[in-house]
DNA sequence: ATATGGTGTATGTTTTGTCCTATATTTGGT
DNA sequence: ACCAAATATAGGACAAAACATACACCATAT
């Protein structure tokens, strides 16, 4: 359901394209929350057209294709701004790479700890990405930056926080296994005892 | 695929029924980074017996429906190991909470404010089943933790740090908000600068 | 001439995950 | 005696997402 509130918030903005959907919004400015297939496009402004969620008016082009135009509706912006008025339940995380790590107890020291640091530079280059995303954002937005740049901007922040808290995460894991390893297996006092008195909020 | 991965990873450890799975594995040992309905549980324990990746023998119960109880085949374990070993690339970020953050230019300060502290609490609840996770964890793996205690440690270490860097993000992003209502809009003076060069790494 | 790459829309298939329902028995509480 | 909860497996329907492919046209470079 999302994905149908992605596109309609996009188009309260302006008015698009399935095209400049794809290449100005999902693979640029929404690319670190949400992405979307082409295929996957085209389907959920079909099926918001037919709920009449949006409107669609088609631009005769000299020589290229046809460009069908997407708007919101009324009900359509009615729908998003109940969407967009309503806290949600936090969906199921799910982490892959979470999933490698519980289950990597016959891996060797070694094995585990490149895992443990390709993961981590994958998350720096995401971070780098980040953080060139919010530069050019900060560029463009001027001094004077609107709501929307505003709420966009934190939208950067939470995922360049998110991100540099695993990485910090990642080093104390391998600085852990590191310290595993010298010792030898089992000697106990490499488990960190629970940080819940300490850090407590 | 994944979820493969995770049937295999639990059935390495020991032969567990369908049932075992549903809960003893995913609704408690590793809900924090990966769940599966039960009837997803079953299918694929099903399609992975016909891959030839987990062998089941069937143990007639009295009164009691029979008990189908898995085991991970020669060829399972190779290619679990084979997964396990192997990096893989980041999935792509989804967010539903960031994608209406986005889009919440129209609402007013107040009821951004509310999303922004119900997500706060959410967070703040899924930190404290954490807590209580790691806690009731390591009561149970006691002073000398095996590898596979501690790996497991790891991982809720790792849901806690992002955790624990959404809330303060949100913490920040609050009172931000709070200075933006009062001084009124577009004051400039509110976005804070990108942050990059004071915290490179 | 031909290839490459960008613009633009659309369908088919498969995988993955969710929800609902059905079946059957035992144990424990009121 | 009766009801709820736990134990145990499984199928149907469907939404969401990924992956592949197709069509049609243009501009530009080789």
């Amino acid at each position: 359901m999302s994905l149908d509130h992605a596109i309609l918030g996009f188009l309260r903005h302006e008015d698009l394209s399935g095209y400049d959907l794809k290449t100005r919004c999902f693979e640029t400015r929404s690319s670190h929350f949400w992405t979307a297939d082409q295929a996957q496009i085209y389907r959920t402004l079909d099926r918001l057209q037919r709920s009449k969620y949006v409107t669609v008016r088609t631009r005769r082009q000299s020589g290229r294709p046809d460009r069908k135009v997407f708007a919101i509706s009324r009900a359509g912006n009615e729908a998003l701004a109940e969407w967009l008025a309503t806290p949600h339940p936090l969906p199921a995380h799910r982490d892959p790479f979470l999933m490698q790590l519980a289950f990597a107890e016959e891996l060797s020291d070694e094995s585990l700890v490149g895992i443990l640091a390709t993961q981590r530079d994958l998350l720096q280059d995401r971070l780098s990405t980040l953080r060139g995303s919010a530069s050019a954002h900060a560029r463009e937005s001027g001094p004077r930056p609107s709501r929307r740049d505003i709420l966009h901007r934190m939208t950067l922040d939470g995922c360049m926080a998110e991100c540099r808290a695993s990485i910090d995460w990642l080093d104390d894991c391998i600085e852990t296994l590191g310290s595993f390893a010298a010792q030898g297996e089992s000697q106990g006092a490499l488990f960190r005892p629970e940080t819940t008195g300490g850090d407590a909020r």
